[in-house]
DNA sequence: TTAGGTGCAAACAATTTGCCGTGTT
DNA sequence: AACACGGCAAATTGTTTGCACCTAA
């Protein structure tokens, strides 16, 4: 019943870890094939799910699910250009969030904040809006 | 070039506009089908994505994209129990949010806020934290 | 008449699962 | 030795696309 250890399962977490990227199962299979070559991506698929349900991990939905490290609440922008998934400090609001949505009649959790727009580096290129 | 008038377009979008629930394409498809038989899948999804690229809908994405008839900025809830995916009323600080996000050095043009909890009907059965 | 739209089926892409051998405890 | 884990390939599921026909303008 209980999890044992796994050198597959360690290294995903620390390429999640170490990547700032948010990258997706497919990204971290791609990363770690190289130096384990018999790594399948159904054990990305596995472990990365395992890891989300335990909270060692966190899943950020999309068309394509990314996985971050960081599960103490915060924010991400997504850059509508480049794709880009990154970190933001934490929102001013976080807490005062939850409590309006809570005086709405719900037993609030936590929430996901998604900013969209141009990252400085493609808006630094020709974005017109 | 010019877009022309379909009848499926407008029912595919007086479906999602009636429905509060966002439905998914399946949804919209398994509502239309036994009033237009021959309708088939594939136009439910071309149609909702050409309202989506116009902005006559809005996109929610989640591992089954989900779609919203209301277009002006408002918040979601889901229930992580029965699933559902409903609007809250816009939150005090969406705009304070956006300028937030600006100041860390991004081009923001908007957001999505999602919370996640029990809805209330879920609440009220047994659903210890 | 002339594009745009539709139905249908095949193609794709992301993710899950069954099976069976392997590794951790 | 027991049982979680990993590799592999097949199966599912959500979504897109090619093509020939239909229809609004």
């Amino acid at each position: 019943m209980a999890q044992r250890f796994s050198h597959q399962r360690e290294r995903i977490y620390q390429t999640v870890l170490e990547r700032r990227d948010h990258p997706t199962a497919e990204m971290v299979y791609q990363q770690l094939k190289p130096e384990m070559p018999r790594l399948s991506l159904g054990t990305v698929y596995r472990n990365l799910q395992q890891m989300a349900r335990e909270g060692r991990l966190a899943e950020v939905d999309g068309p394509v699910t990314r996985f971050d490290a960081v599960t103490r609440p915060h924010t991400h922008f997504q850059c509508r250009f480049c794709g880009a998934l990154m970190d933001l400090e934490a929102m001013p609001y976080d807490e005062a969030l939850d409590r309006a949505a809570a005086a709405q009649g719900y037993q609030v959790t936590g929430h996901s904040l998604v900013f969209t727009g141009a990252c400085p580096r493609c808006a630094a290129q020709e974005h017109p809006a």
